[in-house]
DNA sequence: CGGGGCCTTGAACATCATCAACCGTCGTGG
DNA sequence: CCACGACGGTTGATGATGTTCAAGGCCCCG
């Protein structure tokens, strides 16, 4: 494994074409609402209600179930991890959401967060009032295409890990899914840093702690990765996505 | 157990009030627009565009994976199954959907469906177009605004049963979580039928079909619940819901 | 150095899956 | 009308996968 440092920001891939997007070059939501078919004096009204916000550090919370409702967020940089505590007191980690990606999105029907959203890492977001963003989407068809998409492949999403699956296809699933994820953001997909704990990636794919370890070791032991600590480096992708396939379904 | 049979079709609970919306009394969806504040005449745009389908017989397909989306659809009467059939030729079942529930909404982002849509006995259906929704939306903020919620309550439910939780935590909460559904829509919330066999119950909660069988003879000695074939009577529900919290976290 | 996360490793255990057989019900046809 | 067969469901015995418990190691930071 090579030396060189593992990205934790925005590398700034969607950067600006010189003219007045600059002023949130790595907001990936509005360059997701141009490629909609948006035009840009449409992505101007949508920047008149983006905030942004952060640096938030490791720990803080972006949200806490039961906080009142009013925004959804675009993650620009770090890892946002959403959980709950059952009413045993256990955690449930429901998903990491990278550059790019959208949280607070199973919050828009009640008028409460139904989860929490903690920062892994620095984090900075840009955050979009629900309320006016969707008034904004009335006249912008784009935008409410945009917001369905992003609602319907949350969907999708949530359903995969449900499935009744391995440690090992879990395992792989998650490895390979996550390099996609940060891959079309721009980051490199074979070698990149997990920025969770080990518990956490446990929690999320119903595993005990000791099981990831394993599952981990062996497919080092394997060839299929290489892994050290929290730096990860994918050596066999192939076959790491021919365990995953099953859960992925690509 | 008494003999009083069990109900299979809606009762009619969303009975028109004697005006226009006769012509679909039993569509819930248009139904929730309406508390939506959506005005009648609004109501009547939405109707143009539906599409009432059935009855589909038990085997019988909505929709299957790969065939172009273009449209969702409330169910009117009956229970639909979704499912997915993964690369190793094993099923997975997503979902049941009880009448007044929307099924399609998954295939909102991308342009077929990613899942497949069977009837498990007499099903019918109100279809929508998408596309001609969508466009409706943009000029009825109740009507996006219905959708928004419909498709972030989906990704909550998702999330549930996805969860770390016992064969028994699993098999409570999907008796209390139908027998809440179906309350909802005007059924006994304690005596119904389970429209489905053991098989996909098994499946939907990642357990094996033996498994089903032993919880719910150990839940009928434990006076829990009296089961009788597809035929069930909810008995302690307080104690279900108990076991059920974690899970659903009410 | 020393302490505290976080992670790993090993051994015993539990839960649930698997395998195999059987049963009850229903539908069909003799 | 009854025999048969198929399907769905149940039950018991066995076993695998992953959990739990306990201990130790590594790294970072004081």
């Amino acid at each position: 494994m090579s030396d060189t440092p593992f990205p934790r920001l925005s590398p700034g891939v969607l950067a600006d074409d010189g003219d007045a997007l600059t002023f949130c070059s790595t907001c990936a939501f509005s360059q997701a609402c141009l490629s909609q078919g948006m035009d840009k004096s449409s992505l101007q009204d949508l920047h008149m209600l983006v905030e942004h916000v952060g640096p938030l550090h490791a720990g803080e919370h972006v949200f806490r179930v039961g906080d009142p409702f009013e925004a959804i967020a675009a993650v620009r940089a770090g890892t946002v991890k959403t959980y709950v505590i059952d009413r045993d007191g256990r955690e449930h980690v429901l998903g990491f959401h990278f550059p790019g990606e959208v949280i607070g999105l199973d919050a828009i029907d009640g008028d409460t967060y139904p989860c929490n959203a903690v920062a892994l890492d620095t984090v900075m977001l840009c955050r979009f009032s629900f309320p006016k963003i969707s008034v904004l989407a009335t006249r912008l068809p784009g935008l409410q295409q945009h917001l369905f998409r992003l609602l319907s492949r949350s969907i999708g999403r949530a359903a995969l890990l449900a499935g009744d699956f391995s440690a090992d296809e879990r395992m792989a699933a998650f490895l390979v899914g996550m390099s996609e994820r940060l891959a079309a953001r721009g980051f490199s997909p074979n070698r990149f840093a997990l920025t969770m704990p080990r518990t956490d990636i446990a929690n999320y794919l119903r595993l005990a702690p000791e099981t990831v370890s394993r599952v981990l070791k062996r497919f080092q032991d394997d060839g299929l990765l290489q892994v050290d600590r929290r730096e990860l480096e994918l050596v066999d992708r192939a076959r790491l996505e021919t365990l995953a396939a099953p859960v992925l379904r690509h």
